[in-house]
DNA sequence: ATTTCGTGCGCAAACGTTTGTCCACCAAGT
DNA sequence: ACTTGGTGGACAAACGTTTGCGCACGAAAT
């Protein structure tokens, strides 16, 4: 329904290739300025626009970029992707955006439909340690930014450092006098979980306080910790504040110390990672290291548009990582005086 | 780089059309069945996937969906999108997500960005009451579903009803022996806000109170109706209880009780709308009424997916409206017994 | 020994662009 | 009068599919 190059060239008197040529603005073209502005003047009456799959099955590309995220129901991948899609909609770029769930079949599944779209560059954010689909996007040379996680110290990446983060929040703890510090750590394949993990070991023997197997342990991100967290509580040695790898398992750790009775925070105290906006909403607030998701996706969708065209004209190399600092954020879920 | 028909037609000694009927299982074709195993065992052993390009513009159409939400940031939407990606998936169909911001012009650009890549069909989250880009959709006959809001009674839809769902949460209020109701009410061009403004004031009527205008004021569907509250609260005749347009603005209410020393529910009850995530998360927890939002999406596309294969195949007409009823969740906002 | 028929596939056009090349025309230079 | 050179475009191929149609070949029927 949509008018054609051709439909214009017949209406016009010219060849489409003319008019192809007027609508690109073509330098090498050489036409009269009659003859331009006739032809300028029935682009905007007609509203013409090319039909983009005629042009992306010649240029080869879609302008079409893709995000992988685990779930758009966690606010954080949410506000990931709405910094990449506005990054993306001022170069003129759409966004597909996919659900992987952690699936490692539904992403092969996502990633050949996206390949076989011809899908200009993808902003992955669900990537694990060595991770395959990573593998694959290299192999296959398609244009690829990670984002929060990263798979190894490869790729395009942008971030914040998880180490000092889970660093930050632990010495906060420590500083309020707490010395049974335990941590609700996430999966060991995730560089995320591992950093921040070792952030807190970190924190910890810097305090001369050996870190301790049993104060440690292990949760789905999903599935907020709550059983974790009443392991924890119900080991001999109970712990007076933990850390955990990120606000959704925290509120895990609110659950449990609810139905537990304990009070937060001075029964026990809590610290998230992200800052998503259900941490300051909780009763008490929680204390947390803030991550500017939003400007993540906005940094990796432009890292990935300057890779694209650095990519056609050969050379010219872009800075490789960019890592943010963290920032602390206290809440009363730790101190009382915020209470 | 992907390998092309014709360069598996040269590998396989057949012409490319063979090959393309083969890999689409043309009914039509005649074969022998050697010819078949031989062509199948090269299609496995390549992995081979037509290129979307290519076959968009011979087809039409481009395998690809469009959602129009006015933000992801927003859970009510991101559930939304979810459904709609898992239906989506399913039948092979990737999308595209886009935030409109409420913004008009926004739109308009993304819908011919949309258009000019083919899309198959949009749905529509953003609809405000005759909406131009839903009309411009119909012109285009571009199938399209809206969702949660419409735009007027023509379109393919799928939401809850509304006014009931309001009157359900002013009826609660009332047997709860509330008497001075407010309303915190949404803008009037979108049909949530108007249908649970009718609601509202029907459950009042029908128990034989008289809607009162100082008892009802509009706020932006964002911006947590925190201001809206304060001059609620501020009137001579402050209620004992409000019916919020959705759970966003209820949670400017509680900011509002909070800095009054208002206590939930005992000096004001509030009810929200949606039940988003944070809804049970706040304390005391939102009464509200519960929204399918993920099975609005599946709706929707399916719906979608239907309304497409029938305009290709003629007549068949689907169902036009799905209309879910909504359910009350009963919390500690309203019921002190839940606290 | 020719016609008929079914089988198994090939041919070519078309979808709407982009882009390298080439050509016709006119004016100016020799 | 003939070459040059610049101007203003036209031509056609190509991108990778899909699909209507046609054709050659062998076997069966007359």
């Amino acid at each position: 329904m949509p008018i054609t190059l051709k439909e214009l060239a017949a209406q016009s008197g010219v060849h489409p290739s003319t008019v192809s040529r007027i609508v690109n603005d073509d330098p090498g073209l050489r036409v009269s300025p009659e003859t331009r502005a006739r032809v300028k003047r029935l682009l905007k009456k007609t509203g013409y626009r090319p039909d983009g799959m005629a042009r992306g099955l010649k240029l080869r590309q879609s302008f079409v970029l893709g995000v992988l995220v685990p779930d758009v129901l966690n606010p954080l991948f949410a506000a990931i992707f709405r910094g990449v899609e506005d990054a993306a909609l001022q170069k003129g770029y759409t966004v597909i955006l996919s659900s992987t769930d952690g699936n490692q079949d539904r992403e092969r599944e996502i990633l050949l439909a996206l390949q076989s779209r011809m899908i200009d560059g993808v902003v992955v954010a669900s990537a694990s340690l060595r991770d395959a689909s990573v593998r694959w996007l290299r192999e296959h040379d398609i244009p690829h930014v990670l984002v929060n996680r990263y798979s190894d110290q490869k790729d395009y990446f942008v971030g914040t450092d998880d180490k000092l983060g889970a660093r930050l929040a632990t010495e906060h703890l420590l500083a309020l006098g707490h010395r049974r510090i335990a941590h609700l750590a996430g999966p060991r394949n995730i560089s995320t979980s591992v950093n921040r993990r070792r952030g807190y070991e970190e924190a910890l023997k810097a305090a001369g306080i050996e870190p301790d197997a049993a104060l440690i342990v292990e949760t789905g991100f999903v599935g907020a910790g709550v059983t974790a967290t009443h392991r924890l509580l119900e080991g001999r040695k109970r712990p007076t504040a933990v850390v955990a790898v990120n606000d959704v398992a925290a509120v895990g750790a609110y659950d449990a110390a609810e139905q537990l009775g304990l009070r937060i925070p001075h029964d026990l105290a809590i610290t998230g990672y992200n800052d998503i906006p259900l941490a300051a909403r909780l009763r008490p607030a929680l204390t947390t290291i803030h991550v500017p998701a939003q400007e993540f996706g906005r940094a990796a969708a432009r890292m990935l548009l300057e890779q694209m065209v650095a990519g056609r004209d050969g050379a010219k190399r872009v800075n490789k990582r960019i890592v943010l600092p963290p920032e602390l954020i206290v809440r009363g879920s730790t101190d009382p005086k915020r209470l």
